[in-house]
DNA sequence: TATGAATGAGTCTTCATTCAT
DNA sequence: CATGAATGAAGACTCATTCAT
């Protein structure tokens, strides 16, 4: 019994060791020039033992990304339990999404920014299914708060798909920029992203004042 | 003399060609399987003859940055010499930037997507800065929009640089998605679209009323 | 007792599908795809099980030319026991081993076309002396057969192990190359089949009058 | 011009070493045991070199089979240009043809007992077409030694593509097993090639009597 | 008896790059 | 100016086999 415990044990650490080592490697050297071979030569194993885990490359980054989905939705959700005002809560999510971001840069990378891989296989359509589907459990926490802020009625009321869709793709677009393009001269980032989260909630008909400390009028 | 200047033009054409097969091989291929022997084949030189142009692979994809930037520029431009509203020519530069994710995707996805490489040598910083100096100038036509919005007081004055900047991710992440996720369930394009338009034009207090065809609230 | 009969029971039943599954893999995928992988995946063993029955992966395709031959015995024996003119007896065995070959290419393949695995080790030259046995008594048949011809007067009288020799190369001209080169534009199989026959028999000096049902002369 | 001389003549020296490598290899461990890395370990240069001489190993593959081809049928052509009688000239192309196989022995198993290879692209067509043309061409030096015996009436008049495809078939059945089952306990071997030469030449209604030197009737 | 884990050697292939010419 | 030849490193992946349990 003690035996097939420890065997599971071990398994699943493996397992979490090459996701980790591919992920350091994401990190580090970016997505281009993670490579079976790099990740075996980290955890000290060998190449093919990989494959005692992982069906192929493939798997090794669907894996991650499922992964990071869920801390993403893990970190949304430590906000929802929060009791807070429907508006408050909305721009501590956003907010809290583009922290996610920042905080996890190259998976953010690998997970929001890069072009799909063209789907070859039945199992590429399978696996590109899951990943989006743990995809949409954060993506629906976002429409869960973007709901509770128009039934407040601290928000326009409107289609709430679309609402969700096009909110998610404005937070998407400060947050990737800031993460895959850091050398471009942007301005102080936290002035940068609360001026931002100001234009999304006004763009959502939120009744805010947009305050900017630096401001410097024309 | 004569001879002189043929040569050079002939040098700069080369050149040329080499950008241009290299770019044509991102848009058929992707970014991935853009290598130096198939843009060598495509224009049919040999391998080596490229290195007498470009130091190495990097310096040709910066260098069709720098070219993608530059069609972006003349895209807005081309809106910029139309006599239009203020608002109306923000709003077509904005739809314009996202036409043009649209139409080159990979261009698109590598100028703007993908993280900067990790700079290795001197001649990185310096190749990075001057990408950056041609993608500032089509930035600059898009502060320039916004500029000419605040002083017809059709939009809210603020910060110049800071709405550019933060308009210009705004606008980034509906492309950018629409162009890397292409599999995600979004609604119809052209709403999503209008909609989003209409959602960062109120973000930057312009009064207009947004109106989605298809609404259903709630 | 009863302990140890079911044990060895068990134990030939795994040894025989082990064989099975990798005559079927030939079957389908041909030699060349046939791997301990594969065969312990089919009967749902781990690889490591299938050491425990044959020494490596050699003695595994001995073994299955040893059951092939073995297959072919029966055919031909099927057709021994029925009471036929020996001259018809004759032509019904050899056109039984074409169609064995037809029936189960792969396998006539591996067990009569592929060189002989250059011996490496004592093992290897027992086995296939073993291999040898068991295809000697397929050959036996046939030498019989035309024994029986002999006796009867309907072929030439000759040293039998010579005939039988010449009358099995015959014979596996025939049915080697339709198995192997089947992209050759043969003529219709039946048809060649049949004046094939009837060349074997008529060089064995049968008095056959050779008919063509298609012939055009010259 | 000198230069561009010795470069041309370099680069054939090499290919052909390619293929003398490869075709030694064949013989040496088989046709299963040839891979890129071997060839390139015996010529002494690089395993990617083997790509600018040949796009991939079937290439490698077909361009040994091409070869040996021609080398089958200059053999046949060495004969024909004979002023023999008719008879004897196909008798001396049988025996020859017998001969080739026992001289390269690996090549004729690549050539023509191996299994063909399931094409999967379209280049894999267009290769074995042409390596069945050059097949063809050592095909119809044979049809034609046929259609010379029926002119001059020594053989009977048949159908020439049957007569030639059945003879191949029995000339390939003797060859391939004497190359492939060299253990077998074949009776001496030019006693049987005689053997079966005459068996095969009584096939096809020649009026010679089979004489075996060491004949024990019955 | 059976196996799960692991490996190392091996497969074909592509690539960016160098260098003598 | 241009190239042909060559390479070494790296890519993903498969395999037969071993061994402790």
């Amino acid at each position: 019994m003690g035996v097939t415990e420890r065997r599971a044990r071990e398994k699943e650490e493996l397992h979490d060791r090459i996701l980790k080592a591919a992920s350091a490697l994401f990190a580090e050297d970016g997505y281009a020039s993670v490579s079976l071979r790099k990740i075996a030569e980290r955890i000290e194993y060998a190449p093919s033992t990989i494959y005692l885990y992982f069906k192929d490359k493939d798997e090794i980054v669907t894996s991650i990304c499922r992964q990071n989905f869920l801390l993403l939705t893990e970190a949304l959700d430590s906000i929802l339990v929060r009791d807070l005002p429907p508006l408050e809560m909305l721009r501590a999510c956003l907010r809290s999404y583009i922290q996610f971001g920042l905080d996890y840069p190259d998976h953010y990378v690998v997970t929001l920014c890069l072009p799909e891989p063209a789907p070859r296989s039945d199992r590429d359509v399978h696996d590109n299914l899951s990943v989006l589907d743990v995809g949409l459990s954060a993506f629906n926490r976002l429409a869960g708060g973007l709901l509770g802020c128009m039934q407040a009625g601290v928000i326009r009321k409107a289609d709430v798909e679309l609402t969700a869709q096009t909110t998610w793709m404005m937070i998407h677009g400060i947050t990737s920029l800031l993460v895959t393009k850091s050398s471009f001269p942007f301005l102080d980032r936290n002035r940068l992203i609360e001026h931002y989260l100001d234009r999304v909630l006004l763009s959502l008909g939120a009744a805010i004042v947009p305050q900017d400390p630096d401001e410097k009028i024309l």
